[in-house]
DNA sequence: TATTGTTATACTCTATAACTATA
DNA sequence: TATAGTTATAGAGTATAACAATA
């Protein structure tokens, strides 16, 4: 009999574990967590605004400024002009940075892999669609549809 | 058919799901996420040094005491002589900081609640032994016997 | 000698507000 | 007038290194 207490903990040390190593991905490379994530959504989104990147951060346009400037002088970024919006920079991957995109995508995939291969498939459908379930039981409690109508 | 990548991806959106309800916390109490870890430890370890603290929360001895500083300004912890070593300092909260630990330790059982509520326990038990497993995997992967005793 | 905590210094992430250049 | 991004300023978290007081 797990309770609900203990399967939250173990939801947090298995979230303390997957920081770590993206922890060590980060020191290795001598880059950040903001960082890094920025690539990241530059490797999926490809060459973007600053305007877009602070939307998919979550963070003020302010911020970004300071990141990709980081990211510039680490030569994993370049601000490249906008063909048709002369206020606008492209936020655009240098060579050196598609190649820790890459490694990025590689290390996550590795990293899947390292968490679940030789598990039981049949047991790993439950644990995925538990976990499904858990969210969306979240967002729903969290924000119930009654009180977005509301307003 | 689940991907050992989508079940990673499942798991990182839950864990910010749960972030952002710890993110909420902090903001309504203006507290920060590190100085709530701090008031976390203490209110599992009783008064402590600074140095029990650093250990704890896994940074240097001069990160405490910026902490420490500014718990004591917002009148959470006070900073008691040591019985028994004039060096050190037993960081201790106050009324307030312990009322802040007993909303921590409510709101920890709430999350909890909300998250697994209305599940099917024969499935929350695979869940958490799947969990359990998988951290278990992680980490032995990533620190192989055979490694560490080569030191 | 070793340990506890602080002062000194520096870097990163974060935010708000005011400003420039362009749409 | 509105938008993209920067400069100015500020606060929090983090680190290393040097130091004081005490063990």
């Amino acid at each position: 009999m797990t309770s609900h207490t203990d399967l939250l903990d173990d939801v947090l040390r298995l979230a303390v574990l997957v920081q770590a190593d993206s922890a060590r991905f980060e020191r290795e490379r001598g880059l950040t967590g903001p960082r890094v994530h920025l690539l990241w959504v530059l490797g999926h989104a490809g060459p973007v605004t600053q305007q877009a990147l602070a939307l998919a951060l979550e963070v003020t346009p302010r911020n970004v400024t300071g990141l990709v400037d980081g990211l510039v002088a680490s030569g994993h970024v370049t601000r490249e002009p906008h063909p048709r919006d002369r206020r606008a920079a492209l936020v655009t991957p240098t060579s050196i940075g598609a190649a820790v995109i890459d490694e990025l995508v590689a290390a996550h995939t590795e990293l899947a892999d390292r968490l679940f291969a030789g598990a039981d498939q049949q047991r790993l459908e439950v644990f995925g669609a538990v976990l499904r379930e858990t969210a969306e039981r979240f967002s729903s409690a969290a924000r119930p549809a009654s009180a977005e109508a509301a307003r």
